[in-house]
DNA sequence: AACTACCTCAACCGCTTATAG
DNA sequence: TCTATAAGCGGTTGAGGTAGT
């Protein structure tokens, strides 16, 4: 019954490898396939087990593995993609294309995550870290209003973890890359709910964030009430989609992220610096961000906050809007322009002017209406073309 | 030059999930 | 349907490199 065991580990070497091993296990790969792992290291004569085998061709030996520096593309892409789905790694890794799990994993906790501690921002939850001693004395209102929105929250972004985890096994299956052939497949599926549509349908989770995203963006174009009722409706659905992920929504990292977006509230003076007023960070460059520190500081006239209650209610942020309070989803795009916003030897164009996720809130303000809405639709763009993106050119899959 | 502290990242560990029998 | 095992995943470790004194 079962399978053998994989391996005994004794006498089997650790460590790290050497270049005759890799080219062992390289010249074995190339020639045979991976083929089952546990039987490989026999095969190929190399004294380990077959896990580190798996791991060495995965994260290092693979020829379609981008080995060096993360472009500034790449960077903004794990930022958002974690505020989204925690340390949802593997996730990650399948939006951005030759880079592993392991290899995201570790420049988050090397680079990403300092940086947005140096912020002031918990790279966890990212909110400010402070933001406790901003809440308001009205806790239990706010508990609720907070468990509302997390519950939408947490549905919205399991669902786009799920569909994430859809992709990938179809595209390992069939070897595709099309976002339409995941989507017929899913919608072909018997147990689908979308099985009996002809029609090629989006997501539910993109539902849920567009509804949220005509929330923050036509508030006048419909009544507020209206628009709460689209994303409860698309939230509703969410209930419905098969979610392989969900159970895993217990690591309490997702938790949290799923009401930072809109708890987090500021008021950016800085904007994008890419040029000129730029040089606020650099890859190593701690006197470019005590700098950027310096100048937002919360009440320093640069980022500020509201209290969480503020802002729970769907209805509330609109009503903030001539106050200089921008929703806390304009956040994350904007301290990830500013966190990518200058750099030694990387050229600005890839982080600065005409982004391909929405365009970059720059400049000063964020005290305008039309910005704010500008700036909420800019950052649903991205992360709906981080979320739809194909990454058909992934290693990953 | 020697020592120390810090940083990076490949690799391992252990848990969870998927799957063969 | 159940059990045992493979595979996948995220957290952690530690060796090697680099910067600072």
């Amino acid at each position: 019954m079962g399978r053998s065991p994989c391996c005994d580990k004794v006498g089997l070497k650790k460590g790290p490898w050497t270049p005759e091993e890799d080219q062992k296990l390289l010249a074995y790969i190339e020639e045979h396939g991976h083929g089952s792992w546990r039987a490989l290291p026999s095969k190929a004569g190399l004294q380990r087990c077959g896990k580190s085998c798996r791991l060495r061709w995965t994260n290092y030996l693979r020829p379609d593995i981008k080995r060096g520096k993360f472009s500034l593309q790449e960077e903004q892409t794990i930022i958002q993609l974690h505020a989204l789905l925690g340390n949802r790694w593997s996730a990650i890794a399948t939006h951005l294309p030759k880079r592993t799990d392991n290899e995201i994993k570790n420049y988050w906790n090397t680079h990403l995550k300092k940086r947005l501690a140096k912020m002031g921002i918990d790279p966890v939850t990212h909110k400010p870290k402070n933001d406790a001693l901003l809440s308001t004395a009205d806790g239990q209102s706010k508990d609720a209003a907070n468990l509302s929105h997390m519950a939408q929250w947490e549905s919205a972004r399991l669902e786009a973890e799920a569909r994430l985890v859809r992709q990938s096994k179809l595209r390992s299956n069939n070897n595709t890359s099309s976002f339409q052939n995941t989507l017929q497949e899913f919608s072909n599926s018997p147990s689908s709910p979308l099985s009996k549509s002809p029609v090629v349908v989006p997501p539910r989770c993109l539902d849920i964030l567009k509804a949220w995203n005509g929330v923050w963006t036509n508030p006048n174009e419909s009544s507020t009430a209206s628009a709460v009722a689209a994303v409860s409706v698309a939230g509703g659905l969410v209930g419905d989609v098969e979610s392989p992920t969900s159970t895993l929504s217990s690591n309490g990292i997702g938790d949290h992220n799923s009401t930072a977006f809109f708890e987090f509230v500021g008021n950016n003076s800085s904007g994008s610096n890419c040029e000129g007023g730029g040089g606020i960070m650099k890859e190593e460059g701690e006197e470019d961000w005590k700098g950027f520190e310096n100048s937002n500081h919360l009440g320093e006239n640069s980022i500020t906050f509201t209290t969480s209650s503020e802002i729970h209610d769907l209805t509330v942020p609109m009503d903030h809007v001539g106050d200089n309070v921008i929703a806390g989803s304009t956040f994350v795009e904007r301290f990830t322009d500013l966190l990518l916003s200058t750099s030694g030897d990387r050229s600005f164009s890839e982080g600065c002017g005409e982004s391909d996720n929405g365009g970059v809130t720059a400049g000063s303000g964020g005290d305008s209406t039309s910005e704010y809405l500008e700036d909420n639709k800019n950052y649903w763009n991205s992360i709906l073309n981080l979320v739809n993106s194909s990454p058909s050119d992934s290693a990953m899959f």
